[in-house]
RNA sequence: UGGGAUGUAGCUCAACUGGCAGAGCGACGGACUCUGACUCCGUAGGUUCGAGGUUCGACCCCUCGCAUCCCAGCCA
């Protein structure tokens, strides 16, 4: 682990597991878990719990952090999911060492532990339907109605549970239920579901060996025990569950009692977290799939050209509390701005290219120019560009009537071309319709690696040799959406309505600078003055492709932001 | 209108558990610069949700409010 992670900021739970280790709770053991259901890929939000969960087992003695898989749901997984989210945890720099699980390891267990509660009357088969259930479930200021069902005998239940798994039942007919208190303010408590049947499903690692399926609320709380966790964390939403964990755990005959702990799940500003909105974007091809570049998932970022030292950098920043959180993009760009700085080489790309013709400058000829590849680590060694008479510079590096404080090219103007000379721009051309088509300039020999005599030269701008430089295709990328929060917006009947149409753009008609050609998939660049970019994971020699990861901090668009 | 939670700077979090309210990100101003980047220096920003109470002293404890979030799946 880098020298990021070294500074650990504690959070409430840390304190919690500081106190349990002072009273000599648990044995003394620090030992978490993370437990996705494999029902899509990871985002952002799992980074920040797989960092809690991971980030804990790393820094305590003999801290543990098992990898399970909530595989409760046949319906909705699949192993395609259960590979992505292996592939994520580890690419973001954690190891479950031989600790992967699956709460299917367990069934058989849960099914005797189902029998227990059975025997000593704390659970019983009803056969309610769904409608039904839902209308003896009662209201939020009103309490249920017991299942007629809920006072059937010990060998009735154990007979039918048994035919239960046996399949002797259709779907939806019967389910097991807890037997608590149909009166219980908290909804969770009364008698919740502990199993449905669900045939005709493969399970991804059972297959076809069962046709009952148990719940959430009954799997979590016994395979924490069973895997001896200590700290079972989880968001927010699961604390009015929490009574319904150690039901569980207190009524079965299991030594082990997991301290369940809830913090606020991650929100982040102009995207959407929910694993069924994602979902959603990706089915509906509103983006290319799960890793778009603009997705806030863990293969999104990545392949946007987030490093995984940026997302822990950024979970570190972000603490851990109880309190709804909505976290600016910024503090996730200033992460990655502030890793690739230091790591990144730089290179000179163009991403509008303008023409440009160095007249006093030998036709035919060409120099060889030595760069650094970053200006403040040598150990990063340096590359070499082609210096033509004919270059491209940006479009937007050149004006013919320049506005205040301007430091880039004007009609008459001076400005250094990156790690070569200075020039001066002679003359503007245009087509007929009067757009600018190329600059004739001047160059002055004397200002390589020096500066010019009795002048001063604000303004620096990149370029790349017409004769000599890489075309290539750049994706810019921006927000998903146009809204802070898309999905909290009521006044729109869909948070689709808030996609920013304008959140990719194309650019086929880049030009690299020549030593770029041979960048392979995945590695990352600061295209100086513009950004910091990486080599898409689809890109090809002779075709490369960059994706955007983020702009350099820009003060100068501020200001004219603010100006309109 | 039942139950569970949460309110500290624009955002995210601290505050040695009752002792001068701080940091990161952001904003603003400046210096430096062959990246309008980086770096450096500086500035602003707070009725700690509100009102009472306890105390020599309250972000912290008590009471009453207010706001926001979560819960009525055979999802997790």
């Amino acid at each position: 682990m880098s020298e990021q992670d070294k500074t650990i900021t504690s959070n409430f739970i840390r304190q919690i597991i500081d106190e349990d280790l002072r009273a000599g709770k648990h044995g003394g053991r620090v030992h978490t878990r993370f437990p996705p259901e494999p029902n899509g890929y990871l985002h952002i939000g799992h980074a920040k719990s797989i960092c809690l969960n991971f980030g804990i087992a790393r820094d305590y003695p003999n801290g543990l952090c098992n990898l399970r898989f909530d595989d409760t749901n046949p319906h909705k997984e699949n192993v395609e999911y259960v590979n992505s989210i292996m592939e994520d945890v580890r690419w973001l720099g954690f190891d479950w060492g031989n600790r992967l699980f699956y709460a299917s390891d367990y069934f058989e267990k849960l099914y005797e532990f189902a029998l227990e509660l059975i025997t000593s009357g704390k659970a019983f088969v009803c056969d309610l339907n769904a409608e039904q259930m839902r209308e003896y479930r009662g209201t939020l200021t009103e309490p249920g109605r017991e299942s007629p069902h809920r006072n059937r005998s010990v060998e009735e239940n154990l007979a039918l549970f048994k035919r239960m798994r046996a399949g002797e039942f259709e779907d939806g007919s019967r389910v097991l239920r807890a037997r608590i208190d149909m009166a219980s303010p908290n909804l969770n408590m009364r008698d919740p579901t502990l199993y449905r049947i669900r045939h005709g499903v493969i399970h991804h690692q059972t297959g076809e060996a069962w046709c009952i399926y148990p719940m959430y609320d009954y799997t979590h709380p016994i395979s924490d025990a069973l895997e001896g966790i200590t700290h079972s964390l989880c968001t927010l939403e699961f604390e009015d569950h929490r009574p319904l964990y150690d039901w569980v755990l207190n009524n079965i005959s299991i030594g082990c009692r997991p301290q369940q702990i809830e913090f606020s799940r991650l929100n982040l500003q102009y995207t959407v977290m929910s694993k069924r909105k994602l979902t959603q974007l990706v089915t509906e091809r509103h983006v290319n799939g799960w890793d778009d570049p603009r997705m806030p998932t863990v293969a999104g970022l990545r392949r946007r050209g987030y490093t995984p030292e940026s997302i822990r950098m950024f979970c570190d920043r972000i603490g851990i509390t109880k309190a709804d959180n909505s976290v600016e993009m910024g503090m996730l760009e200033s992460c990655i701005r502030e890793h690739l700085d230091e790591h990144a080489p730089r290179a000179m790309a163009v991403l509008n290219p303008l023409k440009l013709v160095i007249e006093n400058y030998p036709e035919g000829k060409v120099e060889h120019l030595s760069a650094p590849n970053h200006p403040k680590d040598d150990s990063m060694g340096s590359r070499t560009l082609s210096f033509t008479r004919e270059v491209y510079i940006d479009r937007d590096d050149f004006l013919e009537v320049a506005p205040n404080k301007y430091k880039r090219l004007v009609t008459g103007g001076e400005v250094r071309l990156r790690n070569a000379y200075v020039i001066k721009c002679e003359r503007v051309i245009k087509d007929a319709a009067g757009e600018i088509t190329e600059l004739r300039c001047s160059y002055d020999p004397a200002t390589l690696g020096a500066n010019p005599e009795g002048r001063k030269v604000r303004g620096v701008i990149h370029w790349v040799s017409a004769s000599h430089g890489v075309r290539a295709r750049v994706c810019l990328y921006d927000r998903l959406f146009n809204h802070p929060a898309p999905d909290a917006d009521k006044s729109v009947a869909s948070f689709l309505e808030h996609l920013n149409p304008e959140s990719l753009r194309i650019l086929d008609h880049a030009i690299l600078e020549p030593s770029l050609a041979a960048a392979v998939p995945g590695s990352r660049y600061q295209f100086e003055r513009e950004g910091y970019f990486c080599v898409d994971m689809a890109s090809q020699e002779g075709a490369p492709v960059f994706n955007r990861t983020v702009t350099l901090r820009d003060s100068w668009a501020r200001i004219d932001q603010k100006k309109q």
